[in-house]
DNA sequence: CAAATTTCTTAATCTACATTATTGGAAGCG
DNA sequence: CGCTTCCAATAATGTAGATTAAGAAATTTG
C-alpha cells in the first residue's frame, strides 16, 4: 500500500516498532487531488502537511503585479505545506496546487503535536527534515544573491534532473525567478 | 551570569528542571571575538553553533567575483553556525565572523546531539528553533523575487528596527542583495 | 592627533533581465 | 473533430539596478 512509502521515509532517519507504525498511519488521511486543484489557497488555514505518494505538487506566492513564484515542487515522496501557516495557525500567504493527477498523505499540525508526544523518535524525524529544508532554502538564497539567470537555470537542471523533464518551462521560471521568455532566450542560447 | 541568556532562550519553548540546567551548561564552551574575527571560514568544518550573548556576528558567502553575500546577523540571544557543514559534518561555503567585539558559547555537534537524547524536550526546543528559521529564510525567498531593492530595505527596516541603528549600510546592502551604492541611492531618495 | 584606510555619496554609463508583441504548435474541450 | 486556450519561441524596446569613478565623511591605527 502506498501509505509505506511514509514509513520508509521515517525509516530514513529513525527505527520504528510495529505498534508505532500502527499508532503513525492510522493519523493520515489519504487524499487526491486533480490536475490544478487546491491544496491550500491564499488566506486559509494551513491545518495539515501532505506526504505525496504520486504526482506533483507545487507552493507558490502571487505577487502584486500578479505573478507567480514557486517556493516548493513537491514530486513522490516529498512533504508539503505552508510552514507559516501550518505553525502559527495563521493565515496563510501561498497556494499550493497539483501540476498533475496526484495522491498524497495528510497529516494534521493536531495529530502531528500529539505523535511528537507520543513517539519521540518522530519529533527526531521532522527535527532532521527541517534541518534540511533549511539547508536548501538557505541554499537557494546565496544562489540567488551570487549567480546569473542562466548558473541558476543549469544548477537547478543538476540539482532536480528527474523534475526537468516533468515540469514545464514556465513552472521552472517561476522557481528560478526569471520570466518565461528569458528561459526560452537562455534555454536557446545555450543549444548552440 | 551571561549563560543564563542560553537558558531563558530554552524557557522560551521548554521546561527544564535544575538537573537539566546544569547538565546542559557543562556541556557549553565561552567564546570571545573581537571586531573582524572569524568563527568560522571557508573550507573549514563547522564543529560547532553559537549562542551569541553579545555583540553581533554574520554569516556570507563570497561569490566568483570577490563579493560578499549575508545570509544571516546574529545579535545577542541568537543562534549561528553553517547549518550545512554543522550537519553534515562536511567543509562550509561560508564565513561567519565578528561585526562588533562579542560574546558567545559555543556547543559542538557531538554534545548537542547527546543532548537530544539526554533531554529530549531539547530536541524539541531545536525542532521549533529550525521550524522558524525556515520560515523565515522561505519569506525571504518569496521577498527577494517578489519585491523591488527599494521594498526589501523598507521590509528590513520594518523586521529589524534594532539592527538598523548597529549596521553598517554596507551590511545592509549585502543582506538585501543590492550595491552598497544603489543602496545609498534608495536612501537618499527615500529622505525626499 | 595625524595618516591611512574604510565607508558613504553622487553621478555618468552600461547591462542583465523585464516587458510587450507576434507567431506557430500543442493540449484541452465541447 | 474543429474550436479555443495555453505554451514556447523570437525579437524589439524598456528599465532596475550594476559598474565605474571620484570626492567627502567617518573610522581605524600608529
Amino acid at each position: 500500500m502506498s501509505i509505506q512509502k511514509i514509513i520508509a521515509s521515517f525509516e530514513k532517519h529513525i527505527s520504528l516498532n510495529d505498534k508505532e507504525k500502527a499508532c503513525l498511519t492510522e493519523k493520515f488521511v489519504f487524499k487526491k487531488l486533480k490536475k490544478r486543484q487546491f491544496l491550500l489557497e491564499e488566506n486559509e488555514h494551513a491545518n495539515e502537511v501532505a506526504f505525496v505518494t504520486s504526482g506533483c505538487l507545487r507552493s507558490y506566492s502571487i505577487d502584486q503585479n500578479g505573478f507567480e513564484h514557486i517556493l516548493q515542487f513537491a514530486p513522490e515522496s516529498w512533504w508539503i505545506t505552508d510552514m507559516y501557516s501550518f505553525i502559527s495557525q495563521k493565515e496563510s500567504n501561498l497556494n499550493i496546487d497539483a501540476l498533475v493527477n496526484s495522491e498524497m498523505y495528510l497529516l494534521s499540525r493536531k495529530n502531528q503535536l500529539n505523535l511528537f508526544d507520543e513517539i519521540p523518535q518522530l519529533e527526531r524525524y521532522f527535527r532532521i527534515l527541517t534541518e534540511n529544508a533549511l539547508i536548501s532554502s538557505r541554499q537557494r538564497l546565496v544562489d540567488g544573491l551570487s549567480l546569473t539567470a542562466k548558473q541558476r537555470y543549469q544548477n537547478f537542471c543538476k540539482v532536480y534532473p528527474t523534475l526537468i523533464n516533468d515540469l514545464q518551462q514556465k513552472q521552472i521560471a517561476a522557481y528560478i525567478g526569471v520570466t518565461p521568455e528569458f528561459l526560452s532566450k537562455l534555454r536557446s542560447d545555450y543549444k548552440i
